[in-house]
DNA sequence: TTGAAAGCGCTAACAA
DNA sequence: TTGTTAGCGCTTTCAA
C-alpha cells in the first residue's frame, strides 16, 4: 500500500505538501503541484480513508436503510444514490432493516460511531423517534418516505395526486365501480393515497363503499391475489381496481385470470411503481411510474449537501401515469 | 463520540486494559473485565472503525461485485453475505460494476486501500486478469459464477447437472423436442448448462437439433420473447423450451401466451433461478432453484475466513427442480 | 510557499 | 495482570 510517505519522499517534499496538492491545490505553487501530482498519477496513489477519517472525523460512507434489498422497487434507487455518491466521492453501503430486526445495537451506531457520515431512510417501519433524535444530531434524509410532523428533508412523489390521476383515468373510461387494494393505514402514503382516491371519486359524484377498500398487512402478490378474490366473490362486484403496488396488482391480476375474465374487459386493473414485472404480465399493467432513480440522485445529493453543512429543502418530484394494457 | 479513552477513564484502568477487554478478554481478571464491560454498555461504546483500522489495517469492510442491483438474482445471495458478514462483526457494501463502467479508479483499488478487507465477486463480465492478480494479494471469492482455470475459491452449484435435470425431467414428460434459450458461450455456465442439455439428450438418443438452440446476449424478457417467437415460426416446432434463466423463460411464456397458445399442452417451458416472479406468472413456471440465500452465507463465511489466512475449498451446493405449472 | 510536528483512536510490544 | 508508549496515515496549525 502506498503512503502520503512514499509520494512525499519520491517528489521530494513534505508530507504536508502532498496533502495540500490534494485537498488545497491553490495555495501550492504549479511547479511543485505539478511534480507531485505526476508522483500521485504514477504510483496510482490514493488517500487512506482510515487515516484521513481518523483525523477528520468523517469518513465519506453514506448509509442506505431500506427493509429488504429483494424489494425490486428499491434498487433504481440505491442505483441512483450510488452513482450519485461514487462520483462525489462517497461510497455507499446497504443496511437492510428487516434481517437486522430484534438487534440491539442498530444503524445508528454506525452513525455515532462515524462509521457514515450520513444516513438516506427509505424504511417505512423504521422508529420514528429514534430517527427524529438522530437526525439532530446527524445528516439524514428521507427517500421515499417521510413524516410530515418530523423535520427531516425528504424526496418523495405527492402520493395524493398520483392515486388522484390514476383513479380519475379509470373514471374518464366509464368506470363507477372502482375498488382500492391499499396497504396498511399507519403508512403516511397508505393515507395519502386513499385521499386521493376519494378525492376522485367525490369529483365525479361517485360513492364511497368501503366494502371495495381493502386494507393488507403486506404487499405481497398472495394479499393482492386475496383481495382480488374476495371482491370477485361480491354481490356487486367492482368493475376496475387501483392497487398500490404493482405486486399486489400482480396478484390481483392472476386471481381475474384464473377466473376466467377477461382484462380489461371484465375487470381493469392499475398498479402502482413500474417495476420492470409490470410489463411482463399478461396483460401489460397500467401503473405510476416513480421516478426512481431520479428520487435516488436527488437524495445522494441532498444529503452530500447536508453533510456539507448547507441547508436542504424537501423536494416532491413528479410522477407519470403509464398506459399499458390493462385498462 | 465515545472514545477508547473516556472508557478507561471512568473504570479507572488503561487504555491498553480497555483494549484487552474487547479483543481478548481472556488475559484480564474477572473483576477488572466486568468493571470495564458495564462502562462500555452504560456508555454505549463502540470501537472506532477508523483508529482500529489504521493500526491494523483491517477495515472489516466486505465488498461485493455484481453487474447491477435490479436483477433479482442477487438480493437474496446478498442478504445472506449481509447476514452473515454482520454476525462476524463485517459490514458489506455493493459496487455495480455496470455503472461504473469506463472508470479508471475501479473497485481494485478500495481493495488496494484497504477499504475493503476483501471481494466476493458475482460478475461475470468482470476482467478475469485484474481479478486473477488481485486474487494474489487480497482475499477473493467467487459466488455463483466461477473460473476452472482460476485458483479462486468459489460458491456455485453444478450447472450441467442443473441443466440436465431439467432436460431429462421434460424427456420424462414425452417430450422429444426441446429448445434450449441459452446466453453467450462466453460464460461457463452457459457452456456447462448446454452441455447438460446435450447430455440428456444423448441419453435418451434424441437428435440435437442446433435449431433450437438460441444464444442471447442478454437475459432480457424482450430477448426471451423474441427467441420464443422465432421458435414459434418454425416448421417444425419444439413442444418444449428449456430457458437458462427466469426472465428468458418469462419471455417465452409471453409469446406463447400471445399466440394463443396453451402451456403446457402446446409448450411447456423450464426456467432457472426461481425468482420470486416465476410464481406469479400465469401459469406459474416450473424452474431451477439455485439456494440462493446460503450461496450468500456460504460465500461470506469463506471469504472471513480467508481473512482470516485459513485454507478454503471451492463449495458446490445443491440445485433443486420445482416442478409448477408451465410443464 | 513550504516544512515540522501534533494528534485523531486504536492495538500491541515492552516494561513493571 | 496491568500500564506506558510508539506508531498506523492523514490533515492542519504554527513557524520559517
Amino acid at each position: 500500500m502506498q503512503t502520503i510517505q512514499t509520494v512525499a519522499r519520491i517528489a521530494g517534499v513534505s508530507v504536508a505538501t502532498v496533502s495540500r496538492v490534494i485537498n488545497n491545490p491553490s495555495v501550492v505553487t504549479e511547479k511543485t503541484r505539478i511534480k507531485v501530482e505526476k508522483v500521485i498519477n504514477d504510483l496510482n496513489y490514493e488517500p487512506s480513508v482510515h487515516g484521513r477519517n481518523l483525523r477528520t472525523s468523517e469518513s465519506r460512507l453514506l448509509l442506505i436503510l431500506i427493509p429488504s434489498i429483494s424489494n425490486p422497487f428499491y434498487a433504481d434507487i440505491i442505483s441512483g444514490i450510488e452513482k450519485t455518491a461514487f462520483e462525489q466521492g462517497y461510497i455507499t453501503f446497504i443496511y437492510e432493516t428487516d434481517s437486522h430486526h430484534g438487534r440491539k445495537k442498530t444503524y445508528s451506531n454506525l452513525l455515532r460511531n462515524r462509521l457514515a457520515d450520513g444516513i438516506i431512510s427509505m424504511d417505512p417501519t423504521v422508529n420514528k423517534q429514534e430517527l427524529f433524535s438522530l437526525a439532530n444530531q446527524y445528516p439524514v434524509v428521507q427517500c421515499s418516505e417521510y413524516d410530515v410532523e418530523g423535520s427531516i428533508s425528504y424526496v418523495a412523489i405527492n402520493h395524493k395526486l398520483a392515486a388522484y390521476d390514476a383513479v380519475k383515468y379509470l373514471i374518464k373510461l366509464g368506470h363507477k365501480k372502482i375498488a382500492l387494494i391499499n396497504s396498511h393505514s399507519k403508512y403516511l402514503y397508505s393515507r395519502e393515497r386513499r385521499k386521493g382516491y376519494e378525492k376522485a371519486l367525490n369529483e365525479f359524484n361517485l360513492p364511497i363503499n368501503t366494502d371495495w377498500i381493502y386494507n393488507t398487512q403486506k404487499l405481497s402478490f398472495e394479499n393482492g391475489q386475496r383481495a382480488s378474490s374476495m371482491l370477485l366473490n361480491m354481490d356487486e362486484k367492482p368493475t376496475a381496481i387501483f392497487a398500490v403496488s404493482d405486486i399486489l396488482a400482480i396478484g390481483a391480476l392472476k386471481e381475474v385470470n384464473m377466473r376466467g375474465l377477461k382484462i380489461p374487459n371484465d375487470m381493469a386493473i392499475i398498479g402502482f411503481d413500474k417495476i420492470s414485472f409490470s410489463n411482463m404480465t399478461h396483460p401489460t399493467l397500467t401503473t405510476i411510474s416513480q421516478p426512481r432513480y431520479e428520487m435516488g440522485v436527488t437524495s445522494a445529493t441532498m444529503l452530500i449537501e447536508k453533510i456539507k453543512g448547507k441547508q436542504t429543502k424537501s423536494i416532491i418530484l413528479d410522477h407519470e401515469l403509464v398506459i399499458r394494457n390493462s385498462t
